[in-house]
DNA sequence: TATGCGATTGCCT
DNA sequence: GGCAATCGCATAG
């Protein structure tokens, strides 16, 4: 359990705070080491609430301490702890972590990590390490199997442009990326990449 | 209804 | 370092 007015604040004041924060899921216990902030409806280009609501991003309007979670790239699934007032819409996606409790059930999981500290590095390897499916999008994170355990204060962080967000919500005028300086499970920063196919 | 591309990852060269 | 895999969602017609 935690205080559910913690988050419900701006994704840019609650991403500090999830930084360092446990995700148990189970037996494994994530700790947080990088995230980035989502706005809401008519505030941030790069976010999925930008356009006002729909069937997938719906979670993102309701109550903060949910969880959000989305399937993209045909194969990947990402999660996003919802924050700010209920029908603002704005979230802070989790893009990796260090696992510090089950390390034997996250290896498992992510049978193609050549070593524990890309277990959990990167969004939807953090998610597959947790055992995170879309069905859990929806998710109280205050109760059940899934729970976050909030530290009392934010931890100390840097902060740059988001990593993969193309056109008006990506690059400096976003700088909404969060991660713990020098944590080795830190994914590398790699800008937006255009999309090329026959 | 049709079409293009994404808050990515892992294998290939 | 480059690129394929793979499908739901948003946008255009």
């Amino acid at each position: 359990m935690f205080d559910r007015s913690l988050l419900a604040r701006s994704a840019v004041e609650v991403a500090p705070l999830l930084l360092g924060a446990h995700l148990v899921s189970g037996d494994v216990t994530l700790r947080i080491t990088e995230v980035e902030a989502y706005l809401g409806v008519g505030e941030d280009p790069g976010s999925h609430s930008f356009r006002g609501k729909t069937r997938r991003n719906e979670v993102m309007f309701g109550e903060p301490g949910h969880l959000y979670t989305y399937f993209t790239y045909g194969m990947h699934v990402c999660a996003n702890v919802v924050c700010s007032p209920a029908g603002s819409a704005s979230a802070v996606l989790l893009r990796a972590g260090e696992i510090i409790e089950g390390v034997d059930v996250a290896r498992a999981r992510r049978l193609t990590s050549k070593s524990d500290v890309d277990l959990a590095r990167g969004p939807a390897r953090l998610v597959v390490a947790l055992g995170i499916t879309l069905a859990d999008g929806g998710a109280d994170l205050a109760a059940g199997p899934l729970r976050l355990e909030l530290p009392a204060e934010a931890s100390a962080h840097s902060t740059s442009a988001r990593t993969g967000v193309s056109g008006g919500g990506g690059g400096e005028a976003y700088p909404w990326r969060f991660w713990i300086p020098g944590d080795p499970t830190v994914s590398p920063y790699k800008a937006h990449t255009p999309k090329k196919r026959s």
